[in-house]
RNA sequence: GCCCGGGUGGCGGAAUUGGUAGACGCAGCGGACUUAAAAUCCGCCGGCCGCGAGGCCGUGCCGGUUCAAGUCCGGCCCCGGGCACCA
């Protein structure tokens, strides 16, 4: 027999192409809506295409087809799409670096890992593939965004960005290494300029509650959302101050206001800028503060800073006179941009005044009495007022209620809920993105351009210098006519954050092809996303504007659905050597090679089984090896089983009731592992220890056995077969057509577990003595508590454990342990 | 700095609701087959003590709750993710 014709010579390569071929003539991914069938929409986080795939885009796709796969032979009508993340920084990135046009080093870049992907045999309804540079997506964001603009929910607005003054350009914090730009190196500085934001705030009470139904998702994700949002509780109050306006301040602690000794502002604050004027000392320190790039950690991680204005303002009870001060941990973005320092219950405030010299005065004592001590840092808990004149005895809540009340009745103050989400900026000033629809006229102001004029079109061919987005270089491109009052006008040459495409892709792979709105019927019928799966990286941002995006669309009629992802994991980093995989530390491993060595089911197999999905998960050369040996012999095991032969000869009712037991057990676990638990690492160690039983039984029957073996070791491998299926399809689906079976494995029903045949007739019985394992019994299944103490306590290691010693007490866990405390 | 995770053999990990620590795999060691190698198969595999039965120790560190703690509570250390213009 030569190789070509041996099918038991496990050929990777020849079987994923014969099946892959199988599938696509069958066209068996393309779905549509079918409202007889429950369906199922499986979704990953579409990639950004940077050139090939990386492993996180291997195991994130793989971990999603698993899902897909399984729901399929469940009997859900599955949607599992794909598609592009398309406008972003590295196109203009690699534009200069190789003299390339973005779009269309983007398009090659789709192109090869569309190819990439479908290598891998993942089962994806090709049919509904997005784009998110192409003008018939973004024009529907566009479309979105002048409907927004019209209900208010967009406007302009200054905010600052970090510009390098050499460049005479705007660098995303990523730009930034060390305050310098990544360019040449220049002190990068702030640079106030108008931008357009999403009044994402307006949704922050629904966000935050909606987050209580959203049980599917990891709680770790919804804390983080929490506490993004930030929504507190104060009140705003004002102080006077000699000869300004006055400051007005965000607190939530209302109830230590007598112990306020200063009041401190952001350097960007208006009364800082008014007292540096005549300054130049301070006028100094507030421009080196306001050096500092914008991100927050930079910021936060300063060394906490500060000097007076000179100026004084009252605090609002007492009458007494206390100092202002510019510091640079207060940040304008939060609050009012003004806080009130109580360094007797703040730390930071403590820290601040300990260094600056500034009084630090104790308000609050604990209730059940004592003294605090603020030898070593402010006392921060809740408790009664003291020092505090009228207040004095007050707890939280009274204080809270008295105060506030006072500042409601001289109207020097509200109650207020103040969130620590801002606004979302959407405005870059970059070419690569989709362009904001707004046209400016001197006549008429800020105009949306008519629904009729969309898309407003990106210029693709182009030639990209680097510094300046070509639509704000190119002087024609700008020109326009006012959609109102038809005078020359100039189109916004900004374009969005790439965040606004990914925050509605999911609901548009309903129906990608319609040209005459964002979205239509079929999205009614898909959405929402049952499971969606993705890098932990993006918990916050990306989901959360998701979320808002999907209100958004709810709120101008597009859609019921309110929530976009029903289901969510978040899946954990790919590591090499125990560090992330990177170009700088030259660990990164292609998955291309290993496919072309492995095959895509022994690259899929090995990548489901080492660790569990939301878990960091580290690339093995020898694992991946193993995983390739396991599929081999998997396939020899199950050639050879075809070729199995009846005979009358002995067999062992014994061994095959145990091997039935654990075929229901495994199918059960597995079950269970991929469905409720998404542990894929542990269903296939449980296929794997079936599969080792199978194998073994294999060998010890020989060349022929009894027809009740062979009817059993059949149905054990059918059922393997059908297990595998998610992991390793084409291999599944190459052996589902060896042991004889007609059409796709996939389209088989799920093997069911058989309860009865779960149950064992023995058990083990685990004796402890005062915690300690002392012994292990085999035991009936079913014995009462009494019996399994009897148990225990007749077993002479136990017996020698207990010695003279008193029993005092005895613990039966019936199924699992006897403890006996003496 | 703030928010969220994680830390278990030589390695990846398992232990699902507080109840047998180390499933499954990788590496290693010993053996079988072979002229040989590869492939394959069998056995061993946390540390220490013991001929053995078995015993003691052991889940980042310190302390606590409990009959019982990898799991719960308090305090620390280290590593990773996010911090609004990376995607």
């Amino acid at each position: 027999m030569n190789e070509e014709s041996d099918v038991s010579v496990f050929d990777p390569e020849r079987i994923e192409t014969r099946v892959q071929t199988l599938w696509s003539e069958r066209d068996c991914f393309r779905v549509t809506e079918d409202p007889e069938r429950e369906k199922f929409y499986c979704l990953c986080m579409f990639p950004y295409p940077s050139g090939k795939m990386h492993m996180g885009h291997a195991r994130n796709y793989t971990l999603g087809d698993v899902v897909a796969r399984y729901k399929r032979m469940r009997g859900f009508n599955v949607l599992q799409p794909m598609g592009w993340d398309a406008f972003g920084m590295p196109a203009e990135n690699a534009a200069i670096k190789n003299n390339v046009p973005p779009a269309q080093w983007t398009y090659s870049n789709i192109d090869h890992m569309r190819t990439q992907l479908q290598r891998f045999g993942f089962a994806y309804d090709w049919s509904r593939e997005v784009t998110t540079c192409r003008p018939e997506y973004y024009r529907w964001e566009q479309w979105l965004f002048t409907r927004l603009y019209e209900k208010g929910l967009a406007y302009q607005k200054v905010a600052a960005v970090n510009w390098c003054p050499v460049d005479q350009t705007v660098l995303a914090n990523e730009q930034v290494e060390d305050g310098r730009c990544w360019r040449c190196d220049t002190v990068v500085e702030r640079k106030e300029l108008r931008q357009w934001f999403l009044r994402i705030t307006d949704y922050a009470d629904e966000l935050l509650a909606e987050l209580d139904n959203l049980t599917e998702w990891p709680e770790a994700v919804r804390t983080m959302q929490r506490n993004w949002i930030g929504r507190s509780e104060g009140l705003e109050l004002e102080f006077a101050v000699d000869g300004h306006d006055p400051l007005h301040v965000y607190t939530t602690r209302p109830d230590t206001l007598m112990g306020v000794t200063y009041l401190a502002v952001a350097a960007q604050h208006p009364l800082a800028a008014a007292a540096a004027k005549d300054q130049p000392d301070l006028a100094a320190f507030v421009d080196e503060c306001s050096r500092v790039q914008a991100a927050e950690a930079a910021q936060e991680t300063l060394e906490k800073r500060g000097q007076p204005l000179g100026i004084e303002a009252t605090h609002p009870i007492s009458g007494e006179k206390i100092p202002v001060l510019v510091a640079n941990f207060v940040l304008m973005e939060y609050g009012t941009g003004a806080v009130m320092a109580v360094p007797a219950h703040d730390q930071r405030d403590f820290e601040f005044a300990t260094r600056y010299g500034l009084e630090i005065r104790p308000v609050i004592e604990p209730l059940d009495g004592g003294d605090i001590d603020l030898s070593d840092g402010a006392w921060v808990e809740r408790g009664r007022l003291v020092n505090s004149g009228e207040f004095d005895g007050l707890d939280f809540d009274g204080a809270f209620e008295a105060i506030a009340r006072r500042f409601e009745e001289n109207g020097r103050g509200r109650r207020r809920v103040n969130y620590r989400l801002r606004d979302w900026g959407v405005s870059r000033q970059r070419y690569w993105g989709a362009p904001i629809p707004m046209i400016n006229c001197a006549r008429c102001g800020t105009v949306p351009v008519p629904d009729a004029d969309l898309p407003v079109v990106l210029p693709e061919d182009v030639a990209f210098e680097g510094v300046g987005s070509p639509i704000k270089t190119d002087p024609t491109w700008r020109q326009t006519t006012c959609p109102r009052c038809g005078e020359p006008a100039e189109r916004e040459t900004d374009t969005f954050d790439t965040f606004m495409e990914s925050s509605w892709y999911f609901a548009r792979y309903a129906c990608p092809d319609n040209d005459s709105a964002m979205l239509d019927a079929r999205s009614d019928y898909w959405m929402n996303v049952d499971q969606y799966i993705g890098g932990v990286e993006h918990a916050i941002l990306h989901l959360l504007y998701a979320r808002f995006f999907q209100k958004l669309m709810r709120d101008v009629g597009l859609t019921k659905t309110a929530e976009p992802f029903a289901r969510l994991m978040t899946q954990g980093m790919v590591l090499k050597d125990g560090v992330k995989m990177s170009k700088n530390k030259g660990n990164v491993v292609d998955p291309q090679p290993m496919i072309e060595r492995y095959g895509a089911d022994t690259v899929r197999l090995f990548m489901m089984s080492d660790a569990p999905p939301d878990q960091s998960f580290e690339w093995s050369d020898a694992g991946v090896e193993g995983a390739h040996r396991f599929v081999r012999k998997l396939w020899r095991a199950a050639c050879r089983m075809t070729t199995l032969k009846t005979a009358d000869v002995a067999s062992n009712a014994g061994d095959r009731a145990a091997l039935h037991r654990l075929l229901h057990k495994t199918i059960d676990k597995v079950t269970d592992d991929i469905d409720r638990r998404m542990t894929f690492n542990t269903a296939i160690a449980a296929l794997r220890e079936l599969s080792n039983a199978a194998f073994r039984r294999l060998d010890a029957l020989g060349a022929a056995a009894a027809a009740d073996d062979v009817v059993q070791l059949r149905e054990t491998f059918d059922v393997l077969v059908r297990l595998f299926q998610p992991f390793i399809p084409h291999t599944s689906q190459a052996l589902y057509e060896i042991l004889g079976h007609d059409g796709l494995v996939m389209d088989a029903p799920w093997p069911l577990a058989d309860a009865g045949a779960m149950v064992e007739e023995e058990r083990e019985l685990v004796v402890q003595v005062n915690g300690k394992l002392r012994a292990r019994l085999t035991v009936a299944a079913d014995a009462d508590k009494a019996a399994l103490e009897t148990a225990a306590l007749g077993d002479a290691n136990v017996q020698k454990f207990i010695g003279e010693k008193a029993v005092r007490k005895v613990i039966v866990v019936p199924g699992k342990l006897v403890n006996i405390v003496v």
